[in-house]
DNA sequence: ATGAAAGCGCTAACAC
DNA sequence: GTGTTAGCGCTTTCAT
């Protein structure tokens, strides 16, 4: 493999005018820029980019901390992200951690290591002040909470979003009404608790604990919840769902048993992804597209004036609900 | 950020010493050892990566090649990769080229320049032998398509797939069977059609252009192909279609109008995704997260015997049918 | 407009 | 066991 040396002799020229046309500075005459650019061309060199980034001290790469990539709430903010990324000269690094807490601590060790020059966290086990340990090293910023006061974010209001979710369930009439959550400790879930407590505290209704349920994060676990509440003596009139897919999955098993939707029980989805517009879901969106492209742009904002690490960014994606006919 | 140099002058040692400390060596006395963990902890020091990737000339990076990440087939298939490169010590480069020729150039770029070790490619435009080019740069593989002579590969047959379902299809009695798939150019869907034009053949019926659809890749195309051919006056009461999200669009805006699975249109999927055994969708498993899993140790052998560039790895993952209830 | 030379931070061959 | 030193391939002053 060629390098720079060996351009510069064979052009007849020194590696700093090598440099120059590699890097399209002006100065440099016609004609040996020719020369060189006749030399790589022979040569089929391409400059060693690590030498540029060691020299640098970054590498426009950005690193992505989720659990895993397969799931649709994921895998459309990653593409906001990547398509931001692809504007702005940048490459992700997919860094999958399945909420495991040394799984992310490794991710964070490479921005500390400086193989990415900042994180994005979609998702994380480890608490807050443990990642704004790292802000010295480089770019963090949270996509989807807000991290509080030391940590950029781009983030949805979750006690706001499920507020709404729950008043448009009051209106047509409901008060027996089950929650399908997907971790039990995580600050997301916990708003979203609130507002689901909340909300029913209003209208005088207590909370069963039977109708109450974690850990769901696919398809598979919403039939799975659809075939537990069919086996209960008194049920819900209807759910708030965290994720499509998990609603999917619970219109699906209803089908199956010949139960209707939303007569026999109603569903409040959440995201509004592909598959709840084409079966007709109610969803609250929450525009996760965007917020991936926002959380990239403000990452990169944030890698723009590095020593000016104490004004934190704040972006709050606004959600919105999308009636159809689940409710 | 401290460097080696300020360790080693603050520890009392020479940098090499650090440096074996660093890299686990034996050969350091116990008591060095000490003093010098002792200045990394307190400096909060760590090394700087870019250093060691410039001299070494690799950076246990391999780039990933793909459409998009949100699309169920791919993150299936990154999922394992993901997993896959984990157990590796190796980092994905997400490199999304929505099918652009001068994406995939500047993803192969990465490759050139040593900033990935290797590049999967799970989707292409450009011509396998352009691709192949890079091959004395870094590892390739082909995920997902046998890439021919020169580009070691984890594919799928993917005539056998099509011939699997339509016997299928032919064994429930149908014949009037339609064709939905993704890119009409490329090499997959070339096969896929043979297998289906064939069958068609064996069985003396023509191929009709109104019943073969193209560029469907998701829900919505799904449903809105449900629609042309609802608004068709002969129909036909089977259809075959590429990815399992694209017939469950399918199934959905059918069950709006009333029309009933298989009764009305017998449907077979592709790929076995979750959906597909919720909504009992029939289909063919391609066993897509093994074989991302396959690619990514795939690469990892091609990076393993550099020299040895003539020898060709080749993997077929075999498909299997799902018999479930929409044929 | 061009070149010489000093690094970026690290590893490893070599000498002791 | 430990230290000295020569690079890895590039960019960027600083002279000229």
């Amino acid at each position: 493999m060629a390098n720079i040396r060996q351009i510069a002799k064979l052009a007849g020229v020194s590696v700093s005018t090598v440099s120059r046309v590699l890097n399209g500075h002006p100065y440099v005459s016609a004609d040996k820029r020719r020369a060189v650019e006749d030399v790589m061309a022979r040569l089929n060199y391409s400059r060693n980019i690590n030498a540029v980034h060691l020299l640098r001290g970054r590498t426009d790469m950005v690193g992505i901390m989720l659990p895993s990539i397969n799931h649709p709430y994921f895998s459309r903010l990653v593409e906001g992200m990547s398509d931001e990324a692809l504007d702005q000269g940048l490459r992700l690094v997919l860094c999958q951690t399945g909420y495991d807490e040394n799984e992310e601590r490794r991710a964070l060790a490479l921005v500390k290591e400086k193989q990415i020059d900042g994180l994005i966290v979609c998702s994380k086990s480890l608490g807050w002040s443990e990642i704004a340990s790292y802000r010295s090293y480089g770019a963090l910023v949270s996509c989807g909470e807000d991290a509080g006061e030391r940590i950029s974010s781009v983030y949805i209001d979750h006690y706001r979003s499920f507020e709404t979710g729950m008043r448009h369930l009051l209106s047509k009439g409901h008060r027996k009404i089950g929650l399908c959550m997907s971790r039990y400790v995580s600050s997301s879930s916990e708003r979203r608790r609130s507002a689901y407590l909340n909300a029913l505290r209003e209208i005088g209704e207590p909370c069963r604990e039977a109708w109450t349920f974690y850990d769901c994060y696919d398809i598979e676990s919403g039939a799975d919840v659809m075939r537990r509440l069919k086996a209960m003596a008194e049920r819900p009139t209807a759910m708030i769902v965290t994720g499509d897919q998990v609603a999917v999955g619970m219109m699906a098993e209803a089908g199956k048993h010949g139960w209707r939707v939303p007569e026999d029980l109603a569903l409040m989805g959440l995201d509004n992804q592909p598959i709840a517009e084409v079966l007709g879901l109610t969803t609250i969106d929450n525009h996760l597209y965007e917020m991936g492209r926002e959380a990239l742009r403000m990452l990169r904002a944030e890698l723009a004036d590095p020593d000016d690490g104490r004004k934190r960014r704040r972006l709050e994606i606004a959600c919105e609900l999308i009636v159809r006919s689940t409710v």
